[in-house]
DNA sequence: GCTTGCGCTGGAGTCCACTCCAGCGGTTAG
DNA sequence: CTAACCGCTGGAGTGGACTCCAGCGCAAGC
């Protein structure tokens, strides 16, 4: 039986494979604070459960959504105090909810920025033209063709 | 008459303010090759005429699309090799399509999973529970509801 | 009993993408 | 004329987020 799973824990490498995170960057998150304490086996090695897999993921939603690292560990800090401090959690989701909202509509600017330059250079390549819309050599046009 | 507009050209500040990177940035881009050489006037200064602009709003959308710099800087130079760099330049921008949209995929899920951390505060506050469901005192209460 | 493989810790190092000068020149306002 | 602004260049410096050890322990396989 490996790390993958033992008795509904899973041991580090595991994690890592399943969320793209190095097996360092998982240690390194414990020891600034973007997680909480990670539990240990009897043999002092990590083992997630479900509340701390649950928690990365969360943790993973604020930082691929721009939010700064300590930003995060605020928000844990937050999560320790218990109750008292749901008011200013959710706050702050919020404001995170915002942000990636904006960053959505720049995504969707972005692909329609691409998708319109594709498809002016598939249009130059059929016609065989050159960017000043000059008619290329057949030697060039052939070049034009050739994708990386 | 400001730096803003002259003869259909645009200053760096100007383009700094539209854009949202900095000058310091802007002059960055040109040093490291992330855009082609802008033009000057006779001042020396540089002057963003609509194909500069039209380009730097192409980086853009490819840094903010995850593409590293040095990547940004290789379409670049295709670009000054002229049509025969068509197909490749076309095929790097069909990647980055596709990694935008793996981008949107995930920002999408993250989007939901801070979304269900809100509703699940909301309810602890409406409810007046802490996290393992129990009722909080009057005090906690007031301050589960207080805002950051 | 060895060696191989994983994981642990604490600390140092690296990489990327800017960001910040110092020292200079041209233009405009008082 | 002088001062206040911009902007220019080349080069140095910074901040954030990892990433990479060295040196150790434990458990399994040969």
């Amino acid at each position: 039986m490996t790390s993958t799973t033992e008795h509904g824990s899973a041991g580090i490498r595991a994690v890592a494979e399943r969320t793209g995170l190095s097996v360092d960057t998982l240690r390194w998150y414990e020891r600034e604070g973007l997680l909480p304490r990670v539990e240990r086996g009897p043999d002092g090695r990590r083992r997630y459960d479900d509340a701390a897999l649950g928690f990365l993921r969360l943790v993973q939603a604020l930082r691929r959504g721009g939010m700064p690292v300590a930003e995060v560990r605020a928000f844990v800090r937050m999560s320790a105090e218990g109750a008292a401090s749901h008011g200013r959690r959710m706050s702050l989701l919020e404001r995170q909810r915002a942000a990636i909202r904006r960053q959505q509509a720049r995504l969707a600017e972005d692909l329609l920025t691409v998708e319109e330059k594709i498809a002016h250079y598939q249009d130059l390549i059929d016609r065989g033209l050159d960017c000043g819309g000059e008619p290329v050599d057949e030697a060039t046009a052939a070049l034009q063709r050739r994708r990386c």
